[in-house]
DNA sequence: AAAAATGTTCACAGAATGTTTACATTTTCA
DNA sequence: TGAAAATGTAAACATTCTGTGAACATTTTT
C-alpha cells in the first residue's frame, strides 16, 4: 500500500492500540489521540490521509471535530460509535463524514471500510500509482519523480505538494487550501513558506524556473498545475 | 451541473418507487432495474453517477453486478440488503462497494449516505464549470479563458467581471450594479474604473475592441454581454 | 448645428502581490 | 555524534495589478 497515514481519535486506549496494530500490519501508518484537544494538536503539525473519529470524547464530540475539520479540509472521515441511533448516523454524514461504523465492530469490517474509502478517495487501480504531466512522471507508490526519464530528488513536502497539485491538475487552487491540504488541516505555516516550496519545485522540474510552463501562479489566488495534453 | 443520475437496482418495485420519488425530490434523476439482466441492459446505454444495489436479485446478486462493473468502471456503489451479517458487509466492500446500508433503512439515512458519497466522489461544492460565448470559453475551475482555443490571460478583476457578465448573458446590467457585484457592495470606486476594465476585456477578447461584438455598451445604463447563439 | 451629457482611451503612479535570497532551526542519517 | 539535508521564515526585491483623471470621441438634446 501507499503508506497512508491514519489518525485514530478514541479515548479507549486499549481499543485504539488494537486498531493501530491491525492497520499498521496492513501497511498504514497511524497516530492516536485520546481527546479532542490532543487531536487538534496533532492535526496542527501533521497531515493525515484518513481520520477515524470516535463520537464520544471526554472533552468534545467527534461531530465537532469533523465540523471544524471541514472548514479547511476534505480529508476522509469515518465515524465510530457505540451510539447506534439513526439520528447519530445521519448527523455523522451531514457533518461531512464519509462513513459511520457502529461499535462494536470487527477489525475485519473496519479494515474493509478503511480500504473502501481509501480506494474511493485516492484512486482505483492506482496500484501502479502513476501520474504525471508534460515530461514529468510521478510514482506515488515509490514516491519518486522523473523528468525526461531522469530521476529527480524531491523532499517529502515537495512531493506532497506536487502530488496534490497533480491530483488536481488544471484546477486553480487557493493558497490557503493548498496549505491546509499539504501541511495539515490546522497547520499555521506562513504563506511565504508555500511560495518557497513552489519555488523549489519549479527549480527541480521546470526548464526555466523563472517562467514556469507547468506550475503557474494564479494572481491573487494561488497556483495551478497546467497540463495541456 | 447538479443533476446526478442514480440507478436503483432492486426487485422490490414498491420500495424502488418510494426511493426514486425521494431522490428525485432532492434533485437527482433516477432509473430503475428489477433484475440483474435489466441492470446490465440499462448500464449498456447510459452512464450513471451512482448505483444503489440490492444484494438479493432474482437472477443474480448485487455483488456479482458490482464485480463486473468494477472491471471497467469506478462509479460509486452503495449496497442495500436485508442480509445483515458482517460477512455480507465485508464482501460488499471488498467487491468494490463504497457503502453498505442494512434494510430496513429510512429515506433520511439513505439520502445522507447518497449525499456523502456524491460529495466524496464529485467534490466538495465544486461549482466548477464551463461557460462561454461566441468563440470564448471560460473555465471557472482553473479560472482560465480561451479565445478560439488560445489561452487569454485575464487579471483577477477582469476575470470576475467577465464571469459576472457571462452568468448574466444577454441581460443589460447597470453600471452601479456591476460595480457593487464585482468590486463589492460598499466599494466606492469611480465609474470610470469600470469603463477601463471593460476596455481591457474588449481588448483581450474582441476582434475589434473599438466596435465590440460581445461586450456592448448600453447607453445611459451599463453593459451587456451579447451572445446570439 | 451647437451644446450638453455620456462613454472611451491613455499613461501613470502607487498599491498589492509574488519571488528570491539568505539564514536559523530542526530533522535525518551515516 | 556531527555533517548534511530539509524546513520554515523574514526582508529585500521585482512584478503585476488597479484606480484615476484628463483629453478625446460619440450620442443625445435643444
Amino acid at each position: 500500500m501507499n503508506n497512508k497515514k491514519i489518525l485514530i481519535v478514541d479515548d479507549d486506549e486499549d481499543l485504539s492500540f488494537i486498531i493501530s496494530e491491525m492497520l499498521e500490519g496492513c501497511g498504514y501508518s497511524t497516530a492516536h489521540a485520546s481527546t479532542a484537544e490532543e487531536a487538534f494538536t496533532i492535526l496542527t503539525d501533521s497531515k493525515f490521509d484518513l481520520i477515524l473519529l470516535d463520537i464520544n470524547l471526554p472533552d468534545s464530540t467527534g461531530f465537532e471535530i469533523c465540523r471544524q475539520l471541514r472548514e479547511t479540509s476534505s480529508v476522509p472521515v469515518i465515524f465510530a460509535s457505540a451510539r447506534t441511533s439513526e439520528d447519530d448516523r445521519i448527523t455523522g454524514f451531514d457533518t461531512g463524514g464519509d462513513d459511520y461504523i457502529p461499535k462494536p465492530y470487527s477489525m475485519k469490517e473496519l479494515l474493509s471500510r478503511v480500504n473502501a474509502l481509501m480506494r474511493r478517495t485516492y484512486g482505483f487501480g492506482n496500484e501502479s500509482g502513476e501520474m504525471g504531466f508534460g515530461n514529468v512522471k510521478i510514482n506515488t507508490a515509490s514516491r519518486t519523480v522523473a523528468k525526461d526519464g531522469v530521476a529527480v530528488n524531491l523532499t517529502q513536502r515537495e512531493f506532497d505538494l506536487l502530488e496534490y497539485l497533480c491530483r488536481n491538475k488544471n484546477t486553480a487552487i487557493p493558497k490557503d487550501k493548498l496549505i491546509s491540504e499539504v501541511w495539515g488541516a490546522f497547520s499555521e505555516v506562513e504563506p511565504s513558506t508555500l511560495t518557497v516550496h513552489i519555488r523549489w519545485l519549479r527549480e527541480k522540474l521546470e526548464d526555466d524556473p523563472a517562467s514556469p510552463v507547468y506550475i503557474k501562479t494564479v494572481w491573487k489566488l494561488g497556483y495551478i498545475l497546467e497540463d495541456k495534453a
